[in-house]
DNA sequence: CTGAAAGCGCTTACAG
DNA sequence: CTGAAAGCGCTTACAG
């Protein structure tokens, strides 16, 4: 149980050198199988662990890597960080773990010199890094990579997105919906989360609308927090357009979650009322009968960890950008729109459940 | 951008020792406050960041704590890892993340020499270490805290599962319900979820059960995993039950999805035929509509890091053990059961919205 | 208040 | 294949 041992201890016992010791422990080549064997064993015997810190100093590899996210409370950074970290430690490195929810955590974290002798490299998950804060990890050595956009120079790996919003809307288009609303995410202020793949959605819904020769009505793109209340206040407020959709492409499942809410209070029946679509296929859409847009979560955190690794590995940067494809989950929230006389909202059918008490 | 300097070229422009850089810089006592000044100043101009791995070494501190979790995927431990998280960064801490999903990871974990020279401390998270893996870490000098249960010698936040179990079945008894279940979670073989908390739940039923001087009914005890599919086939298994329960108990929210899911495929309505209470007050819950026992998640993972900073402070080893109190939160899926006559299910009142179709 | 020196525990050319 | 020695970059008694 020798917790003090150190390389000096094992050389002592076995009889050779300290540099024989090392050599011996790390599987290198150019030492005899002989002297391996022994050294190894006697190194067991004495419940020898080499000391990170000295070799570490020694190489200046850490063997760790930082994964930096704007938020660990939603489900789709719990999946990624899954994905992502089972890889990192396949690939034998250990992950250290960054939460920059709020600017102000952000700009310590690249501002300041955090990371040179703690990790060898960086996987920054959605958080949209500028060109300055990239440069500023690059600058420190540091390998990258990115989830959730495109860095010029930075292996990435990201959604078709705005393939993905088209894809969702022509499938309401191909049911007959003339009336398609969008609920975006709103980049909240003072926020980290957001950024550009909600913006492509948002492109790939008006490329669908268009290319159906179909108006584009302002009014009919809502925006708000990405969270299940800001989806229920998004549907309320185009629940009081002066014709309202008749289907909604939703930005997030959690945002989509929210608008059934606000639909099932309102008495509006999905999908016979209202067709909803989604995004992100959660674990909890299944549940809801949510159509959704699947976009591989866990494959784009593995994926992003293997571009680190082999940015680790290399020499060179290479560019390489990964596009993971979406794919729609057809279930029960979206089925062709009402026939004209039936799709006016009259008074009579809007009831709620706390009216059908009395 | 000297990205290359060290202690040396700092001492050097600034015409002093090595010794007084060092204790310039980290502001330790003993050293006129001019020359702090000045060496600080000219470390600065230097862009010079004293490198970690030397330091460390030197020290033997790594002031990193090690965070070990059974899950990341789960909206539970998403929530307690960035609120400790948080705490760990406010003190100064950076966080390795172990996720420990399956025995052969965990094993190598605890068995392995994982941790001396990477982190000085560990938090353990819902993971019920045996008394040997507890050994195995403070046999390498690592202070612990633990989240989820309870462990001789070693600081703990655990929930009053057993009063919190209690609680729910009592707010049932007192609304009148006598055909009470219990949906529990079921410890997956090779699984490191589980443990404790879900076993103090079901003791807690049975407590206020007994209390009420109810029949005990086997039956009425079911388990599954930790899922809303584990949630919705133990519910169905109720549902053949040859007297099914007025109201049911489930001890996590997520497998109350689940069970809410299945009610409504069988239109059975809630809380009109089935009272339902959960366990968590995870952030569905309120779109859901569920009744549900709050224990403070947030308040847990930040209390479990505060243990820890002071385990890693303190001297000798405290044995603190934090009780976190659960409240139910009271929402629209329970309610008195019906009158005895209406609550046999005929099969015209079985239906659900498929046969409403028609 | 300041500095010279030893030490933390490895790894790695270099020489043999 | 093996070893002596320098070096990685700090910190910290110890002496002054």
């Amino acid at each position: 149980m020798g917790m003090t041992s150190s390389v000096d201890t094992v050389a002592e016992l076995a009889g050779v050198s300290v540099s024989t010791v090392s050599r011996a422990l790390r599987n290198v080549p150019g030492i005899s199988e002989e002297t391996r064997k022994r050294v190894q064993r006697i190194a067991r015997e004495l419940g020898y662990v080499p000391s990170i810190a000295g070799s570490r100093l020694a190489t200046g590899k850490t063997r760790t890597v930082a994964i930096v996210t704007p938020s660990l409370s939603k489900w789709f950074f719990g999946q990624v960080l899954a994905a992502a970290g089972s890889v990192m430690r396949e690939a034998g490195y250990d992950v250290l773990l960054y939460e920059l929810a709020d600017e102000a955590t952000r700009g310590r974290f690249f501002d300041g010199p955090a990371l040179p002798g703690r990790a060898d490299g960086v996987l920054i998950l959605a958080l949209q890094p500028t060109p300055a804060e990239l440069e500023a990890l690059t600058e420190q050595g540091l390998p990258l990579a990115v989830l959730g956009s495109e860095q010029p120079g930075v292996p990435c790996v990201r959604v078709e997105d705005r393939d993905a919003g088209r894809s969702a809307v022509r499938h309401l288009l191909n049911l007959g919906h003339e009336r398609i609303a969008f609920i975006g995410i709103e980049q909240a202020a003072g926020n980290t989360l957001g950024g550009v793949p909600p913006a492509q959605r948002l492109l790939g819904y008006r490329d669908a609308l268009s290319e159906a020769a179909l108006d584009h009505r302002p009014e009919y793109e809502v925006f708000e927090e990405n969270t299940t209340a800001g989806g229920s206040s998004a549907m309320a407020r185009l629940l009081c357009a002066e014709i309202p959709p008749t289907a909604v492409f939703v930005a997030s499942d959690e945002m989509a979650f929210g608008v059934l809410g606000t639909l099932r209070g309102a008495g509006i029946s999905v999908p016979g009322d209202m067709s909803v679509v989604g995004f992100d296929n959660h674990e909890l859409s299944g549940l809801l009968d949510l159509t959704t847009m699947d976009h591989s979560v866990t494959r784009q955190g593995a994926e992003a960890a293997r571009l680190l690794v082999s940015a680790l590995q290399a020499s060179e940067t290479s560019e390489t950008t990964l596009m993971v494809p979406a794919t729609l989950v057809v279930r029960g929230s979206t089925a062709p729109p009402r026939p004209l006389r039936t799709r006016t909202y009259s008074p009579t059918k809007t009831h709620n459940h706390l009216t059908e008490t009395a």
